[in-house]
DNA sequence: TATGAATGAGGTTTCATTCAT
DNA sequence: GATGAATGAAACCTCATTCAT
C-alpha cells in the first residue's frame, strides 16, 4: 500500500515536472530555459529534478518520448479501424495535426526545440520520427499492394513527403502570430497528397 | 587601385570567414562552435572575426542571407526560362534539392542550425523562408489560373505542403549515414505532388 | 536553530568575501583585482561570489556601505558625548582619523578605489559623504548659533574645507611610504581649523 | 625652414591630441574612455596617438604635467608678487580655483581620473602634488619665520590641510549639478584658514 | 609621417549539476 | 526522498597596441 502510494506520489510529481519543462522550453526556447525555472514551475527544488530525470536534455528526451509513444499508439490505432489505404492516411494526417493542436507549447517543443541540434535530431530521427515514418510507409506499400495507391514512387520517399508536409504546416502554425486552425488544413493536405496538383481532364473540381 | 585591392581583399576574408562558420557550424553546432575555432578555421585573429561580423548569431544570418539570396535568384531564374507551370515547379523543385547536394556542410546549417530558437527562426521565416514560400505560391496561383493545376486548394497550403516536403528529403540526407543522392528523389516527389498518390483507372503506372 | 546557525554561516561567509575583497583591492588596485583571487581569499569558489553580492562594483558598494554607516555611527555617537561644539568637532576629527588608521587596507580602498570614477563618486558622494558633510555641517551650524563658532563663513564651506583637510592627511598617509601616525596628526590640524594659522596678538603660542 | 613648420605642425597635432584626451577622459572616464573616440576627436588616425605619445596612461600623465607645470608656474609668480604672506597664500589659493574653474574638463580630469589608481597616484602624489604642496609649505615656514603665521603647527600638516580643502571644494565644485561659482568661495576659506573658526571676543564678525 | 586593419590577451559571469544535511 | 547552497568550468567579445603599406 505505502508503495502503491509512494509510486502514485512520484508518478504525479514526474508528471507535474515534465509538464513545467514543456512550459518553459515553449516559453524561453531550450537553451535560454533555466532548470530553475522549471524546478520553481513544477514546485519542487532544483536538485529534486535530478531525482526524476538524468538532467536537462534527458528533460527533453522524456518529453518527446512521453508523447511520441502516446501519439504513435493512437495514430495506429486510428489507422487500425479503417481497411481502405486512402481512410488509413487521412486518419494518421488526422491524428498528427489534432494532436499537436490541442496543446500549443506541447507543438512549439516537438516543432522547434527538439531540433536544436544534429546530435540530438539524430536520435530523434532514428528514435520516434522512425517508426512514425515506418507507419505512413507501411499504408503506402500495402495500398500500393491492393492497388489503391500508385507503385512507382519509392514508398519512402512518399512517407517523407507526407510526414514533410504536415510538418511545415505544423511549424507555420506554431510561428504564426495569428495561426489558422489546423484541422482545418488536414482536407485540402489530403486533397493534394492523394490526387495530385494537376487539373484531370473530364473530373474538374 | 589600392581601394580596389583593398575591397578585394577584404571580400575574399569575408568570403573566408563565412566558410569557415559554415564548416564549424556543420561540425560541431552552432552553440557548441567556438568563434576560436572559426578564427582558426578561416586564419584569421579571434578579433577579426568582430570586424567582419557584429557577432556569432551575425554570422549564422550571414549564412543564411548570403547564400538564400542567391539561391533564390537562381530558382527564380530556372523557373522563368519555362512557361508550363509543371516545369516550373519541377524546376524550382530540382534547383533546391541540386542547391543543398552540392554543399554538405551549407545544407547541414540550413536544416539544423538556422532553425536552433524560436526568435531566429522568426527571423528566418519571416526573412527567407517565406519569400521562398511566395515565389512557389505563385506558380501555382498561376498555374491554377491558367487551368494546369487545381483550383480547390489553398495556394498557401501547397505551397507549405511543398517546400515541406522538399525540406524533408533534405533533412534526411543531410542526418543519414549513407544518404542516396538528392537528385534522384526530385522525380519521385515531383510525380508524388503533381498527380497524387491515387492509382489512376485505365492509366496504371 | 538550524536557520540561526545557517544565518551565521552566511553571515560569517559574507564577512569573510567583504574582508578578501578589501584585502585584494588595496593589494591590486579595483580595476587589476581578479575576482578569482576575491574568491580564493575568502576561501569560495568564484560562484559562490555572485550568490552574496551581485558583481564586482557591488562589492566596492558593499565595503563602502558596511564600514561609513559603521563609522557615522560611531562619529555622531562621540559627538553627543560632548556638549562644547569644538569639542564635538575635535571628536568627530579623532574618530575618523582612528577609523581609518586602525585598518590600512580599508583606508586605502576608501582613499583610492572608492573614487575611480565619475559614477562611482557621485553614488558615494551623494551617499555617504554628504551624511558626513551633514553631520560637521550641523555642529557648525550649532556653533555659529551659540556664539562658539564664527558666524560669517557658510557651513557647507567650512564642512567641506575640514571634511578635506582630513582627507587629505588621511591619503598622504596611504600613499606615504613610512607614514606618520594619523593620530598625531589630529591635534594640529584642530588647531589650524580652529584658530586659524594667523599669530595672534598678545597671544603668542 | 621646414624643419621649422614641421615642428609647429607636430607642436599643433599634439596639442590637439592633448585636448581631446581631456574632453574624452571627461566625458567617459579614463577607463571607459577609448583610444579611437580619442584619435577621432583630434582628428587624426588611430595610430598617430601612438607616435605622440606612448599609450593611453602617457596621454593621462602628459595632461597632468602640461598642466600641473603651467598652473604651479603661475601660483609661484602671483605669490612671488606680493610680500605678505597672507597675501601670497591668498594668491595661491585664487590662482588654484580660478585655474580650475576656467576649464571644466580639465578640472573632472584632475580631480577624479587622475586618482584612479595606487600607482598612478603615487607618481602624481611624488610628482606635482608634492611641488605644490611645497609651495604652500615655503609660504607657510616663511610666515612663520615673520611672525606672521603660528609657529606651533607643523609646515606640513598646514600644506596637506590647505591643499585638501581646495581640493574638496574643486572635486565638490565638478560633481555638482547646480555648482556655485568656485571664486566666491575663495574668500570664506580664507578666512577659516587664516583666522581660525573660533569666535573671537571683543571682534566679533 | 600617417594610416587603420589586424592582432590576441584577458576576465566576469552564468548556470547545470552535485552533495552534505 | 528532498533540499538548495555551493561549485567551477567555460567562452564571447573588447580594445589597447602594432606594423605593413
Amino acid at each position: 500500500m505505502g508503495g502503491a502510494r509512494d509510486s502514485g506520489r512520484r508518478e504525479r510529481r514526474r508528471a507535474a515536472i515534465l509538464r513545467a519543462a514543456v512550459d518553459v522550453f515553449a516559453k524561453r526556447g531550450y537553451t535560454a530555459a533555466r532548470m530553475r525555472e522549471v524546478a520553481q514551475s513544477a514546485g519542487v527544488a532544483d536538485g529534486t529534478l535530478y531525482l526524476y530525470f538524468a538532467g536537462k536534455e534527458a528533460l527533453l528526451i522524456a518529453i518527446l518520448e512521453e508523447h511520441a509513444e502516446g501519439f504513435l499508439a493512437r495514430a495506429k490505432r486510428d489507422a487500425n479501424r479503417v481497411a481502405d489505404p486512402r481512410k488509413k492516411l487521412a486518419a494518421v494526417v488526422s491524428r498528427h495535426l489534432a494532436s499537436l493542436e490541442r496543446d500549443r507549447a506541447l507543438a512549439h517543443v516537438f516543432q522547434i526545440e527538439l531540433r536544436h541540434s544534429r546530435r540530438f535530431l539524430r536520435q530523434v530521427a532514428r528514435g520516434q520520427v522512425a517508426k512514425y515514418l515506418h507507419l505512413i510507409e507501411r499504408i503506402v506499400r500495402d495500398g500500393a499492394a491492393s492497388g489503391a495507391f500508385r507503385g512507382d514512387i519509392p514508398p519512402e520517399v512518399t512517407a517523407r513527403a507526407v510526414f514533410g508536409a504536415i510538418d511545415e504546416l505544423v511549424t507555420g502554425w506554431v510561428l504564426a502570430t495569428r495561426p489558422r486552425p489546423l484541422a482545418e488544413q488536414a482536407g485540402p493536405l489530403l486533397a493534394l497528397l492523394m490526387e495530385g496538383l494537376e487539373a484531370r481532364l473530364g473530373a474538374q473540381r
